[in-house]
DNA sequence: CATGAATTGGGAAAAACTCCCGATAGATTT
DNA sequence: AAATCTATCGGGAGTTTTTCCCAATTCATG
């Protein structure tokens, strides 16, 4: 029994590798690639595959909005997203969607054939490096206050965190200055940080950003 | 010839710690000891030392503040400053005031007395991992552009880089907000920093803020 | 279908930031 | 000693940002 893969990632060289890499399991075929969110979507209502392997980032709308629509319109679908973050937020954002697998580009090259084989049982996967770090943190007992965070939220805190600013987000995301500054007036508010400088510390703390 | 030391540091225990240190070399003796900078400049007055030996960090006037005014009134004084901070830009705003020694608590104990003996003499002195990082700098040709703030500006800097808000910073330094705005503005200029974030990394960088 | 959460943005006031300027006090130079 | 320079401190005023309040949609979920 084949496990049918459709392969979203704007990259073609990367889709080439990630199909070399995948096709290499006997057990997987690769059924149809795309390389936006929206030609994804498309090609879901088309083959119908048993899973989707998408990367997080791409232009346009990006794999989590993707995903979410995709969900949204077939409920059952099964995702993993394919990420170049180890951060915890990041993972624990893409959960929330109801995607079914996040691999790292940075972990274990077995781990991308492990998550799709494993999602396509209706199993769950979850990067080992990223799942030590939630481990570790929960038993630490320290909370990850960037969970309160919707998805629009996050999106714009990483954003002005990484030194945009209001305009240039608003432009990104395309919506209003006035809607980026009423989001900013509330993270800041969720988050309890006074000062842009805790927001970029906070962000620096939960590795959304680098620190060089 | 004994050397003539007082000791100046808002904690007691310290205090303590540090003339048990000072005192186990027999050429070294504690004639005074004072726990805040006010006190200390009275106090140099009073039994006019060889050596000074100050905290960089207490309440009130800090140890910088007032090495800065007993070298005003009695130039020759010969001061050392003693710090938690092993970044480079603490040494050279200390020593940019005048004062003949810095030592890190972090440093080898020996350094304190090797620092008090040497700067009796006359000479300077500067605790190896600070050296070490400057000879580094200077080496790879690395600038830093901390050292074109002034005494003032560094101060303000470096509690905006910590997160506080200018308001917090005001009150802290007992100073208008506009003035500490106005820093602020002249800071961002004086360093080419656009966004809290890079403030942030330059701060990182120079090790007035924490990694975590 | 109703309720609630998420997303979006307008209006208006408050706060922050910028730029320019002047005052003072010490230090340095001539 | 007088003039100059630098650091520190803040006012004025204009611009930009932030805040707070509120409303319209959309969408999911009970």
């Amino acid at each position: 029994m084949m496990v049918r893969v459709v392969l979203v990632d704007d990259h073609t060289v990367v889709r080439s590798g990630l199909r070399r890499l995948l096709e290499s399991h006997k057990s997987i075929e690769i059924v149809a690639e795309a390389d936006t969110g929206e030609m994804a979507y498309q090609i879901y209502g088309e083959v119908t595959p048993d899973v989707v392997l998408m990367d997080i980032s791409m232009p346009g709308m990006g794999g989590l909005e993707a995903a979410k629509r995709i969900l949204q319109r077939y409920p059952q679908a099964k995702i993993v997203i394919f990420s170049m973050h180890e951060a915890v937020s990041f993972a624990a954002q893409a959960l929330k969607t109801g995607v079914k697998g996040y691999v790292t580009k940075t972990g274990a090259a077995n781990d991308l054939v492990q998550a799709v084989l494993d999602v396509s049982k209706g199993k769950t996967f979850l990067s080992q490096d990223v799942a030590q770090k939630v481990a570790l943190q929960t038993l630490i007992g320290e909370s990850n206050p960037l969970q309160q965070l919707t998805s629009r939220e996050f999106e714009v805190f990483r954003l002005l965190a990484e030194g945009k600013r209001v305009e240039d987000v608003a432009d990104m995301l395309k919506i209003s200055q006035k809607t980026v500054a009423n989001y900013y007036t509330l993270i800041k508010q969720k988050l309890s940080v006074n000062s842009p400088v805790e927001m970029v510390r906070l962000a620096m703390k939960h590795g959304l950003i680098d620190t060089e």
